[in-house]
RNA sequence: UGGGAUAUAGCCAAGUGGUAAGGCAACGGACUUUGACUCCGUCACUCGUGGGUUCAAAUCCCGCUAUCCCAG
């Protein structure tokens, strides 16, 4: 292990903090700014996301500031297919991706971290809230953030031993209104910046309508049902929904009617009150064990459905490569294409992608 | 064209003489490095329509219109 590493910095706050914390520990040091899609040249500007090359000049002075060279990466072939043809898949098959999942999984430690191996640099840096451990079974494990608000090990669950041996994760320990005052200590230009948010490549409007645009497909309309089957009314397209989802609908009820499945086979949307959107099985699949290396019989852990959830006690058990989880409390709205992640206290065991639910 | 009933916001709906509840939907904002959820805010100078009574009418009276039901 050597002690060269190559910072994702993406323009915000946290990436260009991390720059310096690694430069602090003695760490040699390039930043990166990955290109991960085009048509940053037609006057779209996008304030607050978490990758767009109009960030890459924040990243830029920031690397120059820290006196660390500086590369921005094309990688917007491989964003493309591993990413975004995702995402859209996912919704024409009606169900609800977390693209940043994949971008962790497929650009962040993968791609980079190749690059960052042909460049004879042991480390891939970034600025997610999450920790990176040596454990006494000898197995890297992922923890969360000492700072849980901003926690990110949710959407790192993907990360497997060699990556994970491979990472730094310098704001791990930190809080955020620390990143901060570094920023601003340092002068850093975008130390006021506001926190990212929404998905990176959708750059105005809804994601329905960007994947209308990136298809070239019109998503027809079709029947609203109940959960007896009734034609309730007319959905917009199957593409503008997920399970859980109240707003948008249109159809007055004397309470308020949500998403509880969506059926592109037959077109149709199924809308429940919100007591019919409780379940306690859920079944993962592609599952990424961290901690241990198999789920042998039962095994206790807190659990979370998608990234801003609660975690909550359920029982596991693995199958091959699913794992099945039945919580103790029913959850709402849990829906498939989201990550199932496991946790035992601040130790990320290990997740999938939910493929059931019941 | 006999009898009865009902007309309040996009939908449902309270309000029977004292100055238009509430729910759903919609819209706006907050929250949030996924989609959602949630929270906060906005949303009838007006009660089918034309008259009348009254200090005061969505509320009472008369005509008209529309819809529904029962009879024919």
């Amino acid at each position: 292990m050597n002690n060269k590493g190559v910072i994702a910095m993406s323009g915000g706050v946290d990436s260009s903090v991390a720059a310096y914390l690694m430069k602090q520990r003695g760490f040699d040091c390039i930043g990166v700014t990955m290109k991960l899609f085009a048509n940053e040249d037609i006057g779209i500007s996008r304030e607050h996301s978490c990758c767009s090359l109009d960030d890459v000049e924040d990243a830029r002075s920031v690397a120059y500031s820290l006196d660390m060279p500086y590369y921005v990466f094309n990688f917007s072939d491989r964003f493309e297919t591993d990413v975004i043809d995702r995402f859209v898949h996912a919704y024409e098959n009606g169900i609800t991706p977390n693209p940043c999942i994949d971008c962790n999984r497929y650009l962040k430690f993968d791609k980079l971290y190749m690059r960052a191996k042909e460049l004879d640099r042991d480390y891939v840096v970034t600025g997610h809230y999450a920790r990176v451990e040596k454990g006494e079974n000898g197995r890297y494990l992922l923890k969360k953030a000492l700072d849980d608000t901003k926690d990110q090990s949710y959407v790192l669950y993907c990360l497997n031993q060699e990556q994970l041996s491979h990472t730094m994760f310098p704001l791990g320990e930190m809080r955020k209104s620390q990143a901060r005052e570094i920023a601003e200590s340092q002068g850093f230009i975008n130390a006021r910046k506001a926190d990212s948010q929404d998905i990176c490549f959708v750059q105005r409007g809804s994601y329905a309508d960007f994947i209308e645009q990136y298809t070239g497909k019109n998503y027809p309309d079709g029947d609203f049902l109940d959960t007896n089957g009734n034609v309730i009314g007319r959905h917009k397209g199957v593409i503008r929904y997920t399970v859980g989802q109240r707003k948008g609908l249109g159809i007055s009820a004397p309470e308020p009617l949500y998403v509880k499945a969506v059926n592109p086979i037959s077109n149709t949307v199924t809308l429940s009150y919100n007591d019919g959107l409780y379940s306690s099985i859920v079944k993962a699949g592609d599952i990424n064990l961290i901690s241990v290396p198999e789920i042998k019989g039962e095994m206790r852990v807190k659990a979370k459905v998608r990234y801003r959830h609660t975690e909550q006690w359920a029982t596991v058990t693995q199958n091959g490569d699913t794992i099945t989880a039945v919580f103790d409390e029913p959850q709402r709205a849990v829906t498939c294409g989201q990550a199932l992640v496991l946790y035992d206290g601040d130790i990320v065991v290990g997740g999938g992608t939910i493929i059931e639910v019941e």
